[in-house]
RNA sequence: GGCUGGGUGGCAGAGUGGUUAUGCAGCGGCCUGCAAAGCCGUGUACGUCGGUUCGAUUCCGGUCCCAGCCUCCA
């Protein structure tokens, strides 16, 4: 079965051919470092981290950039706050992105290209911008001039007229026409520079996306991702500037958006002070079941965070493992591979609810037992699922007693177990349900069965 | 105002022109010393008004409501 996405660019549901299958191209805006990374940084993250994982079944070789923007007004407003110098902040943030994915089981891209190492890139997109009429310099800037590219507003659905008949923006008067973006500004002796044909200043924001993706991946990719707020201008306006650069030549045939995060229906933002940080949720929430949790709804859809959200996915995570652990004596098929219905349901626009809910009935069908080809073939499906998905991967036992703040101490809990069974052996239910009850209240649910007692952390 | 995308059972959330996912919560049962986990059974929901149809939650139109974008933003 084929691969079908969503394309924005066409508004449909589209079978995903690749330009060339041999080499998979796939770009996702990331993160401008200058603070660490909120749930809806990680939907993104997750929701790409996903689409790869989908195409590398598919094809053997995938390209898949994301970048790092270390050279922003953000990041610059942010050093000065801290007085530190930027490369102090962008370097932090990196990092704290880097670990705040990884926790949520994001693979690293293939490429990870930031934009100050692509100065000479950019410059080189900029100077060809000009030469071809579609850019000007004006009092140090460089501006795109938007009427140069007939076709801007196709990604956004938007009429250049209605831009700039709402154009909240002052417009700087050494533009030619509203509608103009920045591709290059001044900086002053503060700030981060570099030498150009137009003096000390920096990219803007647009144009290091166009160049890195030239840089990377080559003139035309085949799928390009980002949040649904950067299709305009972010999106548009690249399109513009490669488009430009390249006689006409499309940026991506596929451009895939994933919807936002609300914190209670509303939206997150700094105003509404309910901006929530990965770190925060991963001291109060495994990752895995965050990541789930982000996976529960379909990637464009909006989803509304809250505490009951991660409450389910941890559940499903339980029953999940619950099913594995009973497997545990179970090999693992070699060729372990996703089943048929788990596939097709991830091949159509990545519908990752559905695809939970194969697995969910997978785990259903091994609980109720089985011969043992079924058995493995079962456990085969939940763990080649489990990885398309990013979930799964650990040992159930270790899912099962994670411990994030490290407060039990589990040859204590082994001893008030043996001491429980002790007094079960002498019937003595009352000791033994009083042991049970402080292992509760440690934290600690405890299962009897045929061949022991288990013990989980709750 | 313009452009997107939505409104599904107690909750979350897929999907479909007629057999109405999945998980959680609830209820009954099995299992258990009692539990927990698991298993079995149980819930006929699709904003509203029209239209098309033998039949619509699913298609079409109107309408109401919600969210996002149009300015930095995943």
């Amino acid at each position: 079965m084929s691969l079908q996405l969503y394309n924005s660019l066409t508004r449909r549901k589209e079978i995903f051919t690749p330009l060339d299958p041999a080499r998979v191209t796939m770009y996702a805006c990331g993160p401008t470092v200058y603070n660490p990374p909120h749930i809806g940084n990680a939907r993104a993250a997750v929701v790409y981290d996903v689409l790869f994982r989908v195409l590398r079944r598919h094809y053997d070789h995938v390209v898949y950039a994301r970048n790092i923007t270390d050279v922003d007004d953000k990041i610059n407003a942010a050093a000065q706050a801290a007085g530190v110098p930027i490369g102090e902040v962008t370097d932090r943030y990196t990092a704290v992105y880097h670990d705040d994915v990884a926790a949520l089981g994001v693979l690293a891209p293939t490429v990870e290209p930031r934009a100050t190492e692509h100065i000479p890139a950019i410059v080189a997109m900029i100077e060809q911008l000009i030469e071809r009429g579609c850019a000007y310099a004006a009092e140090g800037h460089v501006l795109f001039n938007v009427p140069a590219f007939p076709a801007y507003g196709e990604l956004s659905g938007r009429a250049r007229e209605e831009m700039i008949a709402g154009a909240r923006v002052e417009v700087a008067p050494f533009k030619r026409d509203p509608a103009d973006f920045v591709l290059w500004k001044p900086s002053s002796a503060d700030l981060p520079g570099w030498d150009s044909p137009w003096g000390r200043g920096r990219p803007g924001w647009h144009i290091e996306c166009s160049a890195m993706i030239e840089q990377h991946l080559g003139t035309s990719i085949d799928i390009h991702g980002g949040g649904n707020d950067l299709k305009f201008p972010h999106h548009e306006n690249e399109i513009a500037q490669s488009r430009c650069a390249h006689d006409g030549a499309p940026l991506a045939r596929y451009w895939v958006h994933n919807g936002f995060v609300e914190i209670d229906s509303e939206k997150m933002s700094k105003s509404l002070g309910n901006v929530l940080l990965v770190r925060e949720l991963l001291e109060r929430h495994p990752g895995e079941a965050i990541r789930l949790a982000l996976l529960r709804t379909k990637y464009r859809e909006p989803l509304n965070w809250n505490d009951e959200v991660v409450a389910q996915a941890k559940a499903q995570l339980d029953r999940l493992y619950g099913a594995l652990e009973r497997l545990a004596e179970v090999p693992l098929p070699a060729a372990a591979a996703p089943g048929a219905a788990f596939a097709a349901a991830m091949d159509d626009d990545l519908n990752t609810p559905q695809a939970l809910a194969v697995l969910m009935e997978a785990a259903g069908a091994a609980n109720r037992g089985g011969d043992a080809a079924e058995q493995a073939r079962l456990k085969g499906e939940l763990v080649a699922g489990g990885a398309e998905l990013g979930i799964l991967q650990q040992d159930p036992a270790q899912w099962f007693r994670h411990d994030a703040g490290g407060a039990i101490d589990p040859a204590a809990v082994e001893r008030l177990i043996a001491e429980r069974n002790a007094a079960r052996a002498a019937r003595d239910w009352a000791s033994a349900d009083r042991i049970r009850d402080d292992l509760a209240a440690m934290g600690v649910q405890i299962q009897d069965g045929a061949d022991g007692t288990q013990w989980r952390i709750e």
